[in-house]
DNA sequence: TTAATAAAGTGTATATTGTACATTTAAAAT
DNA sequence: ATTTTAAATGTACAATATACACTTTATTAA
């Protein structure tokens, strides 16, 4: 039994994660990018990742990835895609499954992220990035543009509070566009899943915006009853 | 540099393929399954898939499974999604990247559809399915609903000429809801992405149906231009 | 040759949704 | 009390989606 296959190859299995930052001051997308640690391309730019380990499920081993980077365990993080031609890392034949992940750029813990050399760069002047990670970005990019408009996962990339004004300066950075205030609003609240809170931000100011909560129960809830999320930026 | 990564394990890796197929007589999509013919589950119901060679890419290891079966070296195929659970196969620990097709069912190969015990299984009525390969086919429907929708894709489940009535009866299938023919025949055509051909096709009605030809070159130009498909089913 | 049959093909009016757009409100600072 | 700054708000018009039924065409049978 244990022998069943044993006439076919084996390989080196990694996955590499997209980790995407929402930065409230500077109104930017970010990517969370390591400097290797190990040859080849030592000191490079690169996403993290890390090999899957005996025993150890493919999403577990973005999970481990994602954990140790930013010491937080459980945060948004879905499969994008497995890389596989032969040649794209040149240490050895490895292949590799993209992962992306969505994070509160403040959440994170910062010592981990010292520790293993990480930074946010923002989306818009990436630094060169090793093998065939541009790709992995483009396409996690590509993939969050499709989604962000069909999902309520914008609020991934903002803190449990927030307010109107940036929920709307996110998917402004999103989409590289402005967006009709009133329009904007209207849409959002007209899904009755935001609950307005009993308190104001009030850093940006003096009026002070009122702050707001998505409410992932009732999403679930209106879902199951054929409800469409859809936060199309004009 | 040969031993640059020796310190991490390597895995087997495996490719399984969902084939989709309209059957345009029976106005049901299908799905082309094998009986699998060695151990473990020798016998069961399966996609039909394939162990990734030394010095094969991903994707060409996908082609390879698809070819093999249909005797068709180019048809659409994608990535769907790997499936790395420990204990997904019971013979051994094997990752599985998933790819859909969609083909044409009459254009393809009898011979090798015999020799490799493949057969066309309408999608209401699917028999048991080893490992995971359920859970992947569910992946593949759901992600076929949301790219129809968006992506000219209907095209490769037709012939190369068919008739409006055939393509509103895919959709129909797809979808599984009846369409309203004269807002069908409004969105698709509005398009200009369907070219009328001279000759009808006279099989099942006296009159005839015109023959039409989906231009994909139209669709890569005007997709250049901002054009985005969009055949929402009511 | 005429009539019956069966499926293909066609247009319009109404409802819904999306878009453009400018003023008022609230709170702090002077 | 006045000024300042950003937040909050509603309406009219345009565009799109939807509901809906009769006419046309070619074959077959009377």
């Amino acid at each position: 039994m244990l022998k069943l296959y044993s006439k076919h190859p084996k390989h080196y299995l990694a996955v590499d994660c997209i980790i995407f930052g929402y930065d409230l001051a500077e109104k930017e997308l970010k990517l969370l990018l390591v400097k290797r640690s190990f040859e080849p391309a030592r000191g490079k730019w690169s996403l993290s990742g890390g090999f899957v380990q005996e025993g150890e499920a493919l999403d577990d081993a973005a999970s481990r990835v994602l954990g140790s980077l930013t010491g937080i365990s459980h945060l948004y993080m879905q499969q994008l895609y497995s890389y596989g031609e032969i040649e794209r890392d040149p240490g050895a034949r490895v292949i590799s499954t993209a992962y992306y992940a969505l994070i509160g750029i403040h959440e994170i813990d910062r010592d981990n992220q010292e520790k293993n050399g990480a930074h946010w760069r923002s989306i818009s002047s990436l630094p060169d990035l090793i093998f065939d990670h541009r790709r992995m970005v483009d396409r996690a990019l590509c993939e969050l543009l499709t989604l962000a408009k069909v999902q309520p996962i914008g609020f991934e990339l903002l803190p449990e509070k927030f307010t109107l004004v940036q929920l709307q300066e996110l998917y402004e950075a999103i989409y590289q566009k402005k967006v009709d205030k009133r329009n904007f609003r209207k849409k959002i609240l007209t899904m009755n899943l935001l609950e307005k809170q009993d308190d104001k931000e009030k850093e940006t100011s003096k009026k002070g915006a009122w702050y707001y909560r998505f409410n992932e129960e009732k999403y679930r809830q209106f879902t199951r009853n054929g409800f469409f999320f859809n936060l199309d930026v004009n």
